[in-house]
DNA sequence: GTAATATATGTTCATCTGTTCATATTGTTT
DNA sequence: AAACAATATGAACAGATGAACATATATTAC
């Protein structure tokens, strides 16, 4: 009966409807951020374009690991691509899950 | 080459360190975040500060299903609690995390 | 003290996850 | 067209996860 009425500042949630469907969205989005080798992989692409191969290699990762990863992050809009030759290169897509690591990533390293 | 300089505005990662312990801290805060359950305890402790058997009725759950996981989040230090007779009453103790859990459901929402 | 109530814990089980290997597919280049 | 390179996919496996049951612990009330 005594943390009833803090809904002005320091963010805390607002009363909102927490349905099924949204439910089931929020948590996929942390789920796919959940993951250190996705985290490393969507950190690697905020920072340059890379194909498939090259992020295998810059995070001593297999091919069909990064692919496999891939096609999560792109089920879920997370990345984009484009292909250039024999190579398909990646990128970030979704701007507010960069933001929510970015944040996250800050969080952490200022303890 | 033709996305190396997009470091200022739209919140992109900014150049940091991610090491192994940043990268296991980033990754747990997430998982916390990527189970329906946990999310609507933390969303609803957000709202009023709860007993154990509160949380089990109101979102119909076990009690030794919200009790696994209020350690759970207790451990990531993401809850606390007071102890008032024989009951024990949670509340949230992270406010990051709770902001991100605010942001991402206030994306969800609007789509 | 004992009984009652609330919470925590240990164990089991089914399911989900992430990685690896092997192979298929796709597009490129000649 | 064939050969090549890059990526995607399927199957299998080990480990993690979440829920449920039964039970243990701890505090209050008598």
């Amino acid at each position: 009966m005594e943390n009833n009425e803090n809904m002005e500042k320091k963010s805390t949630i607002e009363l909102k409807e927490l349905d099924e469907e949204t439910l089931f969205m929020v948590s996929q989005t942390f789920k796919a951020l959940s993951d250190p080798t996705r985290i490393r992989i969507l950190f690697l692409l905020s920072q340059k374009e890379c194909s498939v191969n090259e992020i295998a290699e810059d995070l001593s990762l297999r091919q069909s690991t990064v692919s496999h990863q891939l096609r999560f992050l792109k089920n879920l809009r997370l990345v984009k691509f484009r292909r250039a030759g024999t190579s398909i290169y990646y990128s970030p897509e979704d701007q507010h899950v960069l933001s929510l690591l970015n944040q996250s990533i800050d969080h952490a390293l200022h303890d």
